[in-house]
DNA sequence: GATGCACCCTGTAGCCACTACAGGGTCAAG
DNA sequence: CTTGACCCTGTAGTGGCTACAGGGTGCATC
């Protein structure tokens, strides 16, 4: 059976997975994935059954990857791609996602940092020595 | 079937699984994983097959612990729990691994903290808006 | 000796966010 | 007409646990 299928490579157009997936940098496996938990709207199928995607698609998986590169949690990225598809709702809520995130991530920056500190003080602590006299498995072992 | 049953709650001699974990501050559950995936030596049983745990089981979770507390991944942690069964070899290879934890948790600190940088320049952009006009939608279309 | 309760056992499935196959089908070019 | 790049579905694996389900054990209390 023949059929049309759609040419890619354009920035406009319909494009296939793995077009789609150069223009947002995002891997194939992963954007089938969020097909799969609802993020990305399952796209229309061409004669071969390959994945046909538009422009909306573009624009949306765009969103989630920045999101993503932000560190937003997929849940998060869901919340924030329904508040943007309502735009008479309060931006605040939009807002409050971001410092929530903040927060996150300077958590986890004091933690790693604490982290660092301790382990700056273990490191190069028995140059040349043997296990037997390792400080870093001493300080280790209680 | 009766059988001798370990008493716990002292720091010293046989012990329960519960109050190994009381005693290191780990899980139960992960116990028990530990033990699953090889990290932790499998334990005597009781006669109702209970797992009895003596005090080398107490150092070598103690050790566990305090290397996962760091951040090492439990690969490294395998090859350290191995380093200091042989006393012999030179302590550099702790080193080592001590030095590349370090790099680690630097390169996640720094990749957080451009997070951090770039939310913080998104959060409070639209104060009291509608989504519509919201600048952190915004800056996430493409 | 029956009952209750805390603890223990095994085995399996779930979490996050992907990633990596296996085993096939489809398309365009040479 | 074959090659090779791409696509499909479905399932299993990653790290490091955590959370059951469905049972058994140990001990105190009535």
């Amino acid at each position: 059976m023949s059929g049309k299928i759609p040419s890619s490579d354009h920035t406009i157009g319909p494009h296939t997975i793995g077009a789609l997936g150069k223009l947002t940098g995002v891997n194939v496996e992963t954007i089938r994935y969020y097909e799969r938990i609802g993020l990305l709207a399952g796209a229309a199928r061409s004669s071969g059954n390959y994945r046909i995607y538009d422009d909306r698609h573009v624009k949306r998986l765009t969103f989630i990857r920045k999101a993503r590169d932000l560190g937003f949690p997929l849940e998060a990225v869901r919340r924030m791609l329904a508040l943007s598809d309502q735009p008479d709702r309060p931006c605040a809520e939009v807002d409050d996602l971001v410092v929530e995130q903040m927060g996150e991530v300077e958590r986890k920056i004091a933690d790693l940092t604490r982290l660092r500190d301790e382990l700056a003080r273990l490191a190069h602590q028995c140059r040349g020595g043997l296990v037997s006299d390792c400080r870093i498995i001493e300080a280790l072992s209680p």
